[in-house]
DNA sequence: TAATTTGGTTTATATTATAAACTGGTTTAT
DNA sequence: ATAAACCAGTTTATAATATAAACCAAATTA
């Protein structure tokens, strides 16, 4: 038998996600960015972005720590361990569906 | 000014979904398959399946050919030039947010 | 011939992504 | 000092997506 099955390992539905994803990607760079910063590479709106990284947040891929810079709000963002393995999981998966990466 | 701007490329969204992606990676290494044996090596429900290839179809990505093997409907599909060139720009928008891929 | 299986399609539902609208506070202009 | 504009976000509404459940026609099997 030669055809075997489960070619294909499952996506990370939280990180498939293509503005998660980025969230992650400058995350994992900068091993800490604040919510203004994220915005402007991202290039998102706010609500999007919030939305986004509660979530990443809640699974506990990111910490997020608010306080202030001067008198404003600030929302510091930062890569968890876990997160960096579920990104680097995502990443082996992703290959799964490349020909020509098999490894 | 070190820090420039757009680095991340935007994902086709019609190839960002798991089980398009995976039945479009078949078809590259194919170059033809027809529904039941992309349903297998997916492990797709049929309804998926067929909603899923009914817009790879509408984006051009993939040619959908239905016939019959015997007395039983068939319906093979093959990947397009289109599709493979989607596909490559996909894989190459996806590297923007893998650090350590930068080219 | 009745039940079951095959190869799908259609439609309904649940989830997700996204933007619009809002909030609380700050800075600037009058 | 007060209004207008702005900043850093959150909440909520809406649109898009993914997915499965239900369905259908024909073929096969019992």
């Amino acid at each position: 038998m030669p055809e075997n099955g489960k070619p294909f390992k499952p996506l990370d539905p939280l990180l498939h996600s293509e503005l998660r994803l980025a969230v992650m990607s400058i995350l994992l760079d900068a091993d800490s960015a604040d919510f203004v910063y994220l915005k402007k590479q991202t290039g998102a709106t706010s609500g999007n972005l919030s939305v986004q990284i509660d979530k990443l947040q809640q699974a506990g891929y990111i910490d997020v720590t608010k306080g202030f810079k001067g008198k404003m709000p600030q929302t510091i963002c930062s890569i968890t361990d876990r997160g960096k393995d579920a990104f680097a999981e995502y990443v082996e998966a992703l290959r799964s569906y490349i020909p020509g990466s098999v490894k």
